[in-house]
DNA sequence: CAAAACACTTGATCTAGATCAAGTTTTTAC
DNA sequence: GTAAAAACTTGATCTAGATCAAGTGTTTTG
């Protein structure tokens, strides 16, 4: 599974041959079968991980038992706890798998190194962040000025594909509504 | 004011006095009035730029009229577009000036150059990306799972002062509700 | 320093979406 | 293959917060 990490990197970065070994000298496979976790809540993420298969989701747990999915990740996209990373403090989220999945993961030590050594892998993954810190605004945006009807149409168009392999409990959490009201919007807008 | 800039420098890296001269060669220095536009709705925003002085917000005008604060930003904070600025687009937002406020501008082009040819200085860009995003994170966790109640309290303790010195409507944005919502949740907590 | 513009408060009413409840359909696991 | 567990739908009712409206207080500006 290695190889489409390989692709990911090749499609983003020119790197030597020496460099990809290096690379992938650090490489860590892990493969997690559906709703097993990634990351428990109060553990500290150490890790920097990258999704070559399958569907995780990230979220948190309130005072009063309910969740709250933070974000979603598919392949070719990364994961993790970022503040938990940086801060190296106990996490405040679960990520655990939707459907099996595998994942191509690096200490964040490594990975430090990684981007130390290698200017051009450094490069890529501040070009990363800053799509990640892009994508965050927008979805602040959204959840300020859309009425739930558009959240969901936004989110659609935005991430064709999530809506069939995403169980609709999960999609409303994402979104901040009930599964029940998302149930009455598909209705509605399937009518159209 | 650029003093001021250069405090924060001194405080976030380590340069050499010849390095802290080339990165002052290339800033400019823009004083704003209350009220006065530092980025309007459908300009590419072209800066990198610091507030040594005052408080702006960053906001959008939804198709209705209704106007939605993105972000407040003080000084020894940065603010712009990132958006607009990574993917040369014009931009959603605006910014002004909610008192009269000072900044220390970089051309994009410039801060580049500064950020690859100066290690220690990238270093700390990226640092201040990762924190943004960690703080758009906490953002969208709270508009999923705060109360309108909770929401204020949250950002009066994570951003003691602003509240004294911005408009409650522009907070009242901020947070997601009405400016009439806000008015009486601080009359409620008022009393406790 | 007056009056217009803006910012905030308070009350009455309304509504989008939540909650509660009881199905039906789909998936999972032995 | 079937029983139990999840996931989804639909209806009835409720409520947090929005909207509308009519004040009062406070800046801003000529």
């Amino acid at each position: 599974m290695y190889e489409i990490f390989q692709k990911y990197l090749d499609d983003k970065v020119t790197l030597t041959q020496s460099e990809s070994d290096y690379i992938q000298s650090f490489a860590i496979i892990k493969k997690l079968r559906k709703r097993q976790y990634l990351l428990q809540e109060g553990d500290i993420w150490k890790y920097d991980a990258f999704i070559t298969k399958g569907c995780l989701r990230t979220y948190s747990v309130d005072e009063k038992g309910s969740e709250h999915v933070n974000s979603f990740s598919i392949e070719n996209w990364w994961t993790g706890d970022r503040e938990s990373l940086l801060l190296q403090q106990p996490s405040r989220f679960n990520i655990d798998a939707i459907e099996d999945s595998e994942l191509v993961l690096f200490t964040h030590e490594n990975f430090e190194m990684l981007c130390h050594e290698i200017p051009a892998f450094n490069n890529m993954v501040n070009g990363i962040l800053q799509k990640s810190f892009i994508a965050a605004q927008n979805r602040i945006q959204a959840s300020l000025s859309f009425t739930a009807e558009e959240k969901y149409l936004n989110f659609i168009t935005k991430y064709p594909g999530f809506a069939s392999r995403i169980p609709q409990t999960m999609i409303a959490s994402y979104l901040g509504m009930t599964p029940e009201t998302l149930s009455r919007i598909r209705k509605q807008t399937a009518k159209k």
